[in-house]
DNA sequence: CCTACCGATCGGTAGG
DNA sequence: CCTACCGATCGGTAGG
C-alpha cells in the first residue's frame, strides 16, 4: 500500500516536471510513461486520466495556499506582519514544490469541470482574504493605495514571479527584496 | 494583392484570438479554419504552417516593443520620463493588439528554432536597454534599488499584467496607477 | 504491469 | 479554395 501510494505520487511529481517543461497539452502520456519507466498503458493502473494528473497537481497546490492563508488570516497581528508572512508562504511553497507551483500558475486554465470551478472558488477566496488584509492595513493607516484590485493583482504577480526566480537567487535574498518591494508599494 | 494580404492578416489575427483563448497547442487548424470560414486545407494557401502563425504573431509583437524601446532609449530626457514612456508603450501595444500581446507573453515558448533564438535575442536586447535606463536613473540619484535584475523582472511582470487588465479598466486609470506604482518601487 | 490495439484527431499534401 | 486523403500521434481500453 505504501508502495502503491508512493508510485502514484512519483507519477504525479514526474507529470508536474513535464507539464512545467513542455506545458500540459504538449506533454503526452507516452512522454510521462517513458520518464517513469513504464509502458504507456501501465500508467493507468495508478491514475485515471491525464486530466486527473493536472487536477491533482493544481488542487494540492491550491490547498497549500488555502491552508497557509487561513493560518495567516486568523492571526492576531498587524497587516504588515501578515503580508510578510504571505510572502514567506509563497516562497515556502515555491521552494518545496517548484514544478507544481509553476503548473498551478501557468496550466490551471486547462482544468476541466467540475474541478475548474473548485479551483476558481479557492482562488477567489484567497483573493478575498488577501484584499481584506490590505484593507485592514489601510484602515489602520499603515498602507496607502488607490485601487485595491490593481494593487492586489500586482502584488500577486510579483509573488508568482518569485516562484520562477528561486533557481537564480537564494531564499534570503529573494525574501528580503520581495519584502522591501511589496512594502514600498503599500507605503505612502 | 491587397485582398491576399488582408486575408492572410485576417487569418493571423484570428489565430491570435484562438491561441489566446485556448492556447497554441490546444488550438487546431480545423478550429482556425472554421472561424475564418474556410475548409482546413484552404488555410495553407495563405500561410505555410501552424508554426508560422505563432512566429508571425510573436515576432511582429516583438518588433513593436523593439522599435518602441529604441525610440525611448534614444531620447534626451530623464530616466523617469523614459520609464513613463515605457509604461505608455506597453499600454499602447496592449490596447492595439490585445490578443497578440497575450500570445506573445504566454505562448512564445512554443516557438521553434530558428525563430526562437531571434525572439530571445530581441527580448534580451529589450531587457538590456530597460536596465540601462534604470541604472541611469540610479546614477542620477533619482531611482533607488538593490538588485536591478529583481526590480526589472518585477516591473516587467507588472507591465505584462496590465496587458490582461485592459478589459477591466480604462486606459487613463490603468496608466495612472501603473505610473504611481512603478515610481514607488523605484523611489527611495 | 505488459502486449496488442482502438477510434479520434492532428498538421499537412495532392490534385484539380 | 475545395474534395479527398495521408501518416503520425493522441488518450485510453481489453485482456491477461
Amino acid at each position: 500500500m505504501t508502495t502503491a501510494i508512493s508510485k502514484k505520487q512519483n507519477i504525479i511529481n514526474t507529470a508536474a516536471d513535464l507539464f512545467q517543461e513542455k506545458g500540459y497539452n504538449a506533454t503526452s502520456m507516452r512522454d510521462l510513461a517513458a520518464k517513469v519507466g513504464l509502458e504507456p498503458s501501465s500508467i493507468y493502473s495508478h491514475i485515471r486520466s491525464k486530466e486527473d494528473l493536472l487536477s491533482e497537481i493544481c488542487m494540492s497546490c491550491a490547498e497549500r495556499f488555502t491552508l497557509g492563508m487561513q493560518d495567516i488570516f486568523d492571526q492576531d497581528t498587524s497587516a504588515r506582519k501578515k503580508v510578510k508572512e504571505l510572502i514567506q508562504l509563497h516562497l515556502d511553497i515555491a521552494f518545496d514544490i517548484p514544478a507544481s507551483v509553476t503548473v498551478f500558475n501557468d496550466e490551471w486554465r486547462f482544468l476541466q469541470e467540475p474541478v475548474l470551478t473548485s479551483f476558481l472558488e479557492a482562488r477567489k477566496d484567497y483573493e478575498k482574504k488577501f484584499k481584506k488584509i490590505l484593507t485592514e492595513g489601510k484602515k489602520a493607516g499603515k498602507f496607502d493605495f488607490q485601487n485595491i484590485d490593481i494593487v492586489f493583482n500586482i502584488i500577486i504577480k510579483m509573488l508568482s514571479w518569485s516562484h520562477t526566480a528561486i533557481k537564480k537567487y537564494n531564499r534570503d535574498e529573494l525574501e528580503g527584496e520581495l519584502n522591501s518591494l511589496v512594502i514600498k508599494i503599500l507605503n505612502k
